[in-house]
Formats: structure tokens, sequence, C-alpha cells
DNA sequence: CTGAAAGCGCTAACAT
DNA sequence: ATGTTAGCGCTTTCAG
């Protein structure tokens, strides 16, 4: 800045109004200026700037998601990202691969880094150390799950009823051994679908067989396992509830056809498999979308409290769920 | 930090120490400015600890993806995260779009907050603009794409190369009408994956039907449509190369079963459609872990010539790239 | 319309 | 083992 204010023969004082556009320069003065700093290739730095202007943005953003490589967090990613972009933010991406220790490390670095706020897909465990971080102005906002003891607006989809709704389209189809299969259930959006399991199974007047519940599946892989395992037990399950898209993937590497499923989240293809996969989709980028909304209203000074937003599902009947309960499975 | 060393007795030095971990401070002092620190819920802002420290790094790397909803894109993001995490560093990522002015925005972005480097998977278009920014120590690195005129790192795969051997399998099964349907042709994998098309048919002997060449395709439902195209033509192809993922989704919405094909790029539940589709397939965790690498390599002083690095492509024959020439198609 | 001085939070270099 | 001074590149504030 100082080469580029001796250049242009004026003060770093009358660079910096020109880098910033503000009025009060002579045109011919601006003009000189301009052709000063490309001449020099000179870049305003940002760093430099945020630290005199305290209190201002750093018009970065932090997004924490479980895993940028699911297809649903990267949709998500992506419609946050449009939205920072839109609003000439920048964003810092970090992946907790569901590990609390690794996602304070991430969410340190962004606080470090001043970010004028976050957007979480939270992992299980408390969140309270956000806490400080909050009260000095950084503003958070969570998506696809709650994030326990943390009181801030929050976008999710009403998990439990939609999978109640799932199971009871089962049921109605005459399923009354429908297996559950999932991620670790310490996962919010597990714990609340497997809830609407439960309660559609009560609902029904079935009772719940434990066996028919397994949870952990982190890999398609996990999901393959299980279902090997399902059927192979005396009373095997007609009908699978796949927890989420991963699972769902793994089960249909070894589900024969004609047993009925649903599953959590649409996926590429799920209408070109046979047969094709009768899904709940769920809407990543409205997720995405809403979430950034919620956070740069935060950002630019919405005060209000906090409120959650819960974006509607739907379910997307395509084949496979509506397969009859086999006579005498 | 001065509000620290008050309350701790001592001078903002020493707490920069404390908080840096460096020797020379007393054991009884260091617990004295912990306590303080933890009470007062004191991070460092790593914004003017970065001022000060000129020419040190900033430990942040910037990634510039094409967009990060497509799963190769995704699955190369993740990786480069992996390994920009495991090194303590922070990842700013953007979207180009395939827009040259969207991606100089991003880049700009990188640049004015003083990364140490960036990853790109680079639009079409001339990258010149980045040669001052690399004058000045900012490292860049190319991945799956090469940038034309920028003489940087760059890893990729043999694209024409593994085109060319998935048209030859497809000649030696009896095709002689492949059809090669692509994204917008400026993308450089694409040109080479089109070029590897064209010699291909050359070395069968095989005149190339300009008809059977489709470019443009950016989302699926394009190259559905190029399909109902083709196979409307007075004489269809009996054999469809797929030059991306997106593309092989949406020819396999409308391609019929009977129609050979080959996709560039393995996807989630290939396997699962019928028939099983046969792809070439390209590892985008190999190519991201590799570009984070090279990167890192060259932050850290690494100031060899620029190379190429090639990764290996593999044909997985699944069954809908093996099927006969249809007799009178 | 333009510039000089001060200082943002931190740390390198040099005392003590 | 600890403190003092100066300054990173920029912008705020106040004076011309």
């Amino acid at each position: 800045m100082k080469d580029v204010a001796r250049l242009a023969g004026v003060s770093t004082m009358t660079v910096s109004r020109v880098v910033n556009g503000e009025a009060g320069v002579g045109p011919e003065t601006a003009a000189r200026v301009e052709r000063a700093i490309r001449g020099l290739g000179y870049q305003r730095d940002a760093v430099a700037r945020q630290l005199r202007r305290k209190g201002q943005l750093t018009q970065t953003i932090g997004l924490l998601v479980d895993n940028v490589a699911d297809p649903f967090m990267a949709a998500f990613a992506s419609a946050a990202e449009d939205v920072a972009r839109q609003r000439g933010n920048v964003v810092l991406i970090g992946s907790s691969r569901d590990d609390l220790r690794r996602e304070r490390e991430v969410i340190a670095a962004f606080t470090s880094r001043r970010v004028d706020g976050m957007i979480l897909i939270p992992v299980e465990g408390s969140h309270r150390f956000l806490l400080p971080s909050m009260a000095t102005g950084t503003h958070v906002v969570c998506a696809d799950r709650r994030a326990p003891g943390l009181d801030v607006d929050t976008v999710i989809v009403d998990n439990r009823d939609a999978v109640r709704e799932a199971v009871g389209h089962l049921v109605a189809h005459g399923h009354r051994r429908i297996a559950f299969l999932g991620d670790r259930k310490e996962i919010w959006t597990l714990a609340e679908r497997r809830t609407g399991y439960t309660e559609a199974l009560a609902e029904a007047g079935i009772p719940l067989d434990p066996g028919l519940v397994r949870h952990g599946l982190r890999v398609a892989s996990d999901a393959a396992a299980a279902v090997t395992g399902l059927l192979a037990a005396p009373d095997p399950p007609t009908a699978v509830l796949a927890g989420n898209d991963i699972v769902a993937v793994g089960v249909l590497e070894t589900l024969p056809p004609a047993v009925a499923m649903i599953a959590f989240g649409d996926f590429v293809l799920a209408d070109r498999i046979s047969p094709p996969v009768t899904v709940v989709s769920q809407d990543p980028v409205a997720i995405g979308t809403t979430a950034a909304h919620l956070l740069f209203a935060r950002i630019h000074g919405d005060t209000s409290p906090p409120r959650t937003v819960t974006l509607p599902t739907r379910l997307i009947t395509r084949g496979s769920g509506e397969l009859p309960a086999r006579v005498g499975a």
C-alpha cells in the first residue's frame, strides 16, 4: 500500500479511500491511484484490514458438516456456500467425522479466525463450549440436527413423524416384521427416526422385536452385513427401513428384491433400481439455504428469540415400499 | 490478552509465550496465566497474530471446485480437507460453477485472506491473473484439469487414454455406432475424453459421425433429452459413452437396456442398475490427497520444477459395456 | 479533497 | 524467567 501511495504520489490514506470506493477523492487522483494499483498488482490485505476495523465483519463464515463426501452434506454445503457467496462471504469448511473432539478443533480454528458466524451439523454431545464464543458475537445456527443445550436457530425436518408415516405405510401393506437399520443411535436424527419407528409399531399394535433393530452402521458394508444377519435369522423381516442414504446403499447390496424397503433420504438412481426405491425425501438444498439465511439475519443484527424451522419431508412411493408381506415369511 | 496479563499479573509477552507453548516461562507463572485464560475464555486472535508474523503461514488453504454437490468433487474435497486438517490447516472452499468470473471472485477472496496456497479445479480460460499472487508466494496446485498457461503442479488422470480404451472395448464387442455425450466441450477433461473417442474410432477405422456427438450437457435432464434425440434418429447408436457421472445418470434415465454404455467415472449403485454399468473409474480421494500433499510440499519450501502426476484409471466391466451390437441396429 | 497520527492484537528482537 | 519497544498493513479520527 505504501508502494502504491509512493508511485501515485499520494498518502496511504488516499489509497485506502480509493480501494474502498469511498467518496471524497478527486477523480484525477483516483485514476492515478488506480493505475498504480494495477501497475503493482496490489491487493488489499483482508487480514490487516480486519484488525483495525474491530467489530466489523470478516465476511467469512464457518460450515461444519459430518463429512463432505456424503451426498446429503455435499448438497447442503453447496447450497449454503451459494448463499454466502451471493452475500460476498467466503466459507471455511470442516468435517467432524462424527467426533466431538475433532468438531471442537474445527470450531476453534473457525473462531480463532474470527468468523462472523457458523452453521453446524452438530455431533452428539454438549456444545456448551460454544457459549463463550457466542457471547462475544459469533453467531451459530444448527442444521439437520439439534445441538443439546444450545439455544440457537435450528433447521430440521420432522424425522420422527416422517418415519412414523413410512413405517405406517409398510404396515398398511401388511408388514409386521419391519427391521430398522441405522447409523450410530447417538446421532440426533437417528434417535428421532428410531423413536418414530417405535411409535409407529406401537400404534399398529406390533410388539417391538429388538432383534430387528440394528444400530451403529457407519458405512455401506456394515449395513450389508446387517441385512445378511437379519435374513439368516429364523424369523426374518419382510420389510426394512434404512435410516439414511448410506445405509440404504448398503442394504441394496444384499437385500432380495422381494423384501420391502423404504429409505430415509432420497438418492441418485433410486428410481432405477429394481424395484425402484420408495424413500422419505428431504431437501438438503432447502435446509442449507434456510440455515444460511438465518445465519446472515443474525449476523446483520437479528436479535429475536432463537427459532426452529421445520422443513417438510415427502414419502415418494416408487415400488420397494409397496411390496406386500410375503405369505409365510 | 491485556486482560489476561492484568489478571495474571504478568506482561502480555508472557501470555503470548504461554499461549504458544514456548519455553522459558516458570511453571508457577504459566499455571497462573492458564487460569486467567480459562477464567476469561480468552482465545488467541489468529488475525492479529498473522499480521505480525509476516512471511509466516496462515494455516489456511483455498479449495476451488466446480460444484461441491457433484459426488466426484465432494469426495475430492473431503480428501483434501482431511490432509489439511491433519496438518493443522483449515480449508476455505468455493465453487466456480464453471464460470471464470465467479472463479476469479473466489480466488480473489482467497488471496485477500492470505491463504498459504490453493488447490484448483480450474475452469476453462486463461489463469494468468494468478501470476502476481503466485509471485508473492501463494502456491497453486491444479487437480482434475490442467489450467492453460499455468505452470504448476497438476494431478490428473489420462482421460484420453482411458476413453480410448473404453471405446476400443465397445468396438471389440462389435459396436460401430458409438455416441459420445459430454458436458461443455470447453472443459479440459471433456476435451481430452472427446479426443480419446476420436482417436479410438480412427484406430478402428470407423468414420466419425458428428451426429453421434453431443456436448454441453450440464445436468442430467440434458443428457436424457440427448439420448432421446439420438435414438429417434434413422441410424441410432448401439453404444453410448457418457462423458461424466452426471451425464451418466441422465443417460440411464432413458437408455433402453439393450443399448451398450460405458460411463466415465464410477458412481454409487452403478452395479445395481440393470444391466450393471461398466465404468472408467478414477479415484477422487487419491486425486485430492495427492494434490494436497503436493501443495503442502510447496508451502513448506519445495522449489523443484512443477510436475504432473497422472493417476491411474481402471475399466470396471459390469455388463452394460459388454452388450453386443444388436443385429440390424 | 487530502494527509498525519494513532492504534487494532499480537509477536520479533532485544533488554533486564 | 520475564518485560519493553516497536511495528505488521490497514483504517479511524481529526486537521488541514
